[in-house]
RNA sequence: GCGGAUGUGGCGAAAUUGGUAGACGCACUAGACUUAGGAUCUAGCGCCGCAAGGUGUGUGGGUUCGAGUCCCUCCAUCCGCACCA
């Protein structure tokens, strides 16, 4: 092997790799562990495109890197096998999703191998796996089995619950649980029939069931978690979806909800990121007012975060789901609100946040008093009030809220202001904090001071108290799908009881079709003796896609356990993950539940951490670049880029007539111009210029079509965006690494901006880094092509360029800063090179160094260099100082803040001597024009400066 | 509307505490070697200018001997949230 011959040395390193098992990793008390995870992929029937690696990159190289810096590593890999994709292939061609699964499992992870990953392979899962999913199971088991004790603020077993019941009923009970709960006695509990018993413990357990509002798809025949709906469409599929009352399993993620918000402090996430969380959260501190109604026994509570704003309500707000509107209205209002709530209603979510913008609502007809001022407010009926936050009831301030603002102007409802400085104001709302004034008692306090002078008021007074509100609600955690993990209770008398340990996993059965059934069941009713013991249904439903994923990072540490899903000790050992990489698109779903459970599964001792991801980072997604083709509509004319450009803009058609009979000999038929966008495989082009050929052989239905060329050429349009089969944009990475080889498509990729970027593919710079490999190559072999490194000592330049390269390539792996280091490694191999060196020493320092981001290339040059075992057992070389300190510095010189020159002195040149030096210099005189200067500033190794 | 980011050559991008802006790569130009080259090597390459020089990090201002970097204003783009009381 004479020349760079990429292929070989990959192909030769990756099976080696295998079959020595170099990557299998194990507990190891003599190391320090790192855990570095990536966010496992939904192995689709697309398989991996360039896109996906980029993240695993990135961890790869943190990985290796923190093998060569002696620490025991745990890199694994897996898949999220459950999901909608292959249930839906199933639902179309009767094939098992497992089957489908199995065989996306196998591409990709053919893929991966492709890329030189240096995965522990061993400790793989995959969540569609009953051995996984088992444990997945036994978790749900264990939230079923628990209740959140607010006095100890973590999740309790709930038979500790029971024996308080039993001993002294719930009054003295703090516990997060249903709104609804009723207070019982002792005695009362002890005398419940069983059932009522269960029916009451479902309102304090983790996992629960309710009938709540969820987002319903129809399309999908099945429901989705807010976190899976966006505007009103699914997030996958983009299926509409609508608010439908159901009876669901729910997980009490809300009694999580302070812990989550606190946990965002220790951990190393971006600020972005942690914002997400705390806006999903939603956490917000005010108080529930009462507001009795006039004539009436009833009394509305109205939360609040502005109480001090209490004497500027004139009016008060009810969302139009509301169930005491029909109680609140008069008989002379009836019609109109009866009216009023029906439009409401039927509009969709969708429908509901388009229109932000218009203001609509209708009187009751009844008023309600100002628990404070004792004044009589109207009540209203609007849509801008959510049934599902706070209360439902809105006191409405005019004069603060920008809302209300709007509502009580074209109602023409009073408006009083309570902050000092706004009475003359066109928008009194701008200004939302100050002195109170026309506000009774608390006139003159600032609005700090009068919230808590209101709230000891209200309280005193018995109409009202503190209350903290959540946005984030409890997550729906049913799916009326095949294709998830079976939640394993079965029913009796229609309450639902766990499953013992033993009774698990509980596997999927087989079905014959993987619809919903005619009756609109889930899939899984069409399973003949789904039933536990052949007389207790078991549940229909199955979990959501994020189950399997909420605890991984803890299974990986011991893939294998069949007696617990995770042993003590390798948890203990592994602790959490150090270094987690993967998209943003998980900020409010995965990374949220995974927090949960953490801190659940903490919480009843079973792991030792409550956070399981130390360091997050984002990468930016890689985006494709998809080409268009455009399509006359009526003449099946295909036109350049250009023509279409001047439709689109809407300019006259004779230059498109003009075309025609040149081109094509012909008028144009259709003088209605109508264009489609056609998306073309990007492989059929080059440059933006169509094959014509090609396209035609692609699309058949094109075979005879004319094309309308710009100077002899065929123009595409083009756009980044996502990368997706249908859009026809897809790199597969394979394609790259034969052309390249794969240490090529990792420095590439790596190269191509900082990680955290969004960036459209494009092989553009390609070439450059390969180059770089050859001539990596090249260091080691003579013109002959033999390999050749000397051992002489090496000489104090190259040890200046070798050292600086590796305390870089350290410092930017430190800061995850991939880029920078690959520049720099280009650098250290131009410099060698142009000496030339072809030390020992040095070049196996340099191999050492490279070898995190191009592994297979490294290995073969170090056994090349007489090493017999794997690299990656070597160790990270240490740079030393005394290279890196230069004897002679180079100093600009600048006059009054501009460069003027170059100067050198020796290093350690006292300051005095180097301003006397400059000043003395011929060529600074001529510049200073001879005049005493000011000032003269010298910054170390850094710049003189002089001031005239 | 709110929150978070980001604006630097033809392009991807660098730039420790404020200290030679544009490293490195691509593209481009010229040259060398070659039967050939989509190979390799050498040199050049922000903009204006023959040059000296001037000018230059989205806009306008400020602090400083000195600002891509710090402060304020505005503009543009991207992402997230969105009637949350």
């Amino acid at each position: 092997m004479t020349e760079y011959d990429v292929q070989s040395i990959e192909k030769k390193w990756q099976q080696y790799w295998k079959e020595h098992q170099v990557y299998k990793t194990s507990i190891d008390l003599s190391k320090p562990k790192y855990y570095a995870l990536d966010m496992f992929p939904y192995p689709s029937g697309a398989g991996l495109h360039v896109g996906h690696p980029l993240g695993y990159i990135a961890s790869d190289i943190v990985s290796r890197y923190k093998r060569l810096k002696g620490y025991n590593v745990l890199h694994p890999m897996g898949f999220d096998a459950f999901g909608l994709p292959a249930e839906q292939y199933a639902i179309d061609t009767g094939q098992h999703p497992a089957i489908t699964t199995e065989k996306n499992i196998r591409r990709y992870k053919e893929q991966l191998e492709n890329i030189g990953f240096s995965y522990d392979w061993s400790q793989e899962i995959q969540t569609s796996a009953p051995a996984y999913y088992r444990w997945t199971q036994w978790i749900f088991l264990q939230l079923f089995d628990s209740w959140y004790d607010r006095k100890t603020d973590k999740a309790v077993p709930i038979k500790e619950l029971i024996d308080i019941f039993v001993k002294e009923g719930n009054a003295s009970v703090q516990a997060v649980c249903d709104e609804d709960t009723p207070v019982f006695t002792a005695e009362a509990w002890q005398q419940m029939p069983e059932q009522e018993q269960q029916q009451l413990l479902l309102k304090y357990r983790l996992t629960y069931i309710d009938d709540v509002v969820v987002n319903w798809c129809p399309a999908m025949g099945t429901v989705l978690a807010n976190d899976e709906v966006k505007d009103g469409f699914s997030e996958r599929g983009g299926y509409p979806v609508e608010r439908k009352k159901m009876k669901q399993w729910m997980m009490r993620i809300t009694a999580y909800a302070d812990r989550l918000l606190e946990g965002l402090e220790k951990i190393d996430w971006t600020e972005s990121l942690k914002d997400m969380q705390r806006h999903w959260i939603g956490k917000s501190n005010g108080c529930e007012l009462d507001f009795a109604v006039q004539d009436s026994d009833i009394t509305l509570t109205a939360f609040t975060t502005r109480p001090d704003t209490i004497f500027g309500v004139t009016y008060l707000t009810l969302a139009p789901e509301h169930e005491l509107i029909d109680a609140l209205t008069t008989s002379g209002q009836k019609n109109e609100v009866d009216a009023y709530v029906q439009v409401a209603k039927n509009r969709s979510e969708r429908d509901r946040m388009a229109d932000v913008k218009t203001v609509s609502g209708v009187f009751t007809g009844h008023y309600a008093i100002n628990p404070i001022s004792r004044e009589a407010i109207p009540i209203w009926v609007a849509d801008y009030v959510l049934a599902g936050y706070g209360t439902g009831v809105v006191m409405g301030v005019p004069s603060s809220d920008d809302r209300d603002f709007r509502f009580a102007r074209h109602f023409g409802l009073p408006i009083v202001t309570v902050i000092e400085g706004t009475e003359t104001l066109e928008d009194p709302t701008v200004k939302k904090h100050g002195k109170m004034i026309h506000s009774g008692f608390i006139n003159g306090m600032e609005s700090t001071e009068a919230i808590q002078a209101v709230v000891e008021k209200a309280e005193a007074l018995g109409v009202g108290k503190p209350k903290i509100n959540y946005k984030m609600r409890d997550a729906v955690f049913s799916r009326q799908r095949y294709w998830g993990e079976p939640v394993p209770v079965y029913f009796k008398e229609g309450l639902p009881y766990p499953l013992p340990e033993t009774a698990l996993p509980l596997e999927l059965p087989a079905i014959d079709e993987y619809k919903p059934t005619e009756s609109g069941e889930p899939p899984l009713g069409r399973a003949t003796d789904w039933k536990y013991q052949n007389q207790y249904s078991y549940e229909l439903t199955t979990m959501p896609g994020w189950a399997g994923s909420n605890w991984y990072h803890f299974r990986y540490m011991d893939a294998h356990n069949d007696e617990a899903f995770v042993s003590k000790r390798a948890q203990s050992y592994w602790e959490n993950v150090d270094l987690y990489i993967g998209g943003t698109e998980h900020a409010t779903g995965h990374l949220l539940y995974s927090r949960f459970w953490t801190k659940f599964l903490y919480d009843r001792g079973l792991v030792t951490v409550d956070e399981p991801y130390k360091k997050l980072i984002n990468q930016g997604m890689i985006q494709g670049r998809s080409n268009f083709v455009y399509r006359l509509a009526k003449d099946g004319v295909y036109i350049s880029k250009s023509f279409s450009d001047r439709i689109s803009r809407g300019e006259d058609i004779i230059f498109l007539q003009k075309e025609y009979r040149s081109q094509l000999n012909r008028e144009l038929n259709n003088p209605k111009l109508i264009v489609n966008d056609i998306y073309v495989d990007i492989n059929l082009v080059k440059d933006d210029v169509l094959n014509i050929e090609a396209f035609k052989q692609w699309k058949p239905d094109a075979a005879d079509a004319e094309f309308l060329l710009e100077n002899g050429k065929y123009i595409c349009g083009s756009e980044v965006e996502k990368m997706s089969k249908s859009k026809y944009n897809v790199v597969n990475p394979d394609d790259v690494i034969e052309q390249y080889g794969a240490d090529t498509l990792r420095l590439y990729e790596m190269f191509l901006g900082p990680l955290e970027q969004f960036k459209p593919w494009n092989t553009n710079g390609i070439d450059g880094v390969f180059k770089f490999l050859r001539k990596l190559w090249r260091l080691f072999h003579d013109e002959a092509g033999n390999f050749t490194v000397s051992d002489e000592p090496p000489s104090g330049e190259a040890l200046k360029v070798i050292h600086r390269t590796i305390k870089k390539a350290q410092e930017d792996i430190e800061n995850y800063s991939f880029n920078t280091s690959v520049s720099s490694f280009m650098i250290c191999v131009n410099e060698l090179t142009a000496m030339p060196c072809n030390n020992r020493q040095v070049l196996t320092d340099l191999v050492l160094i490279i070898s995190p981001y191009a592994p297979h290339i490294a290995e073969e040059l170090w056994h090349k260099l007489g090493n017999q075992d794997s690299i990656v057992h070597a160790v990270f070389p240490s740079y030393d100082e005394q290279y890196l300190i230069e004897s002679v510095y180079e100093y600009p010189v600048s006059v009054n803040g501009k460069m003027r020159a170059k100067m050198k002195f020796a290093l350690d040149m006292p300051k005095d001597d180097i301003e006397k030096q400059v000043l003395a210099s011929e060529q600074i005189q001529k510049w200073t024009e001879g005049k005493p200067p000011k000032r003269v500033i010298v910054v170390p190794q850094k710049i003189v400066n002089i001031v005239i």
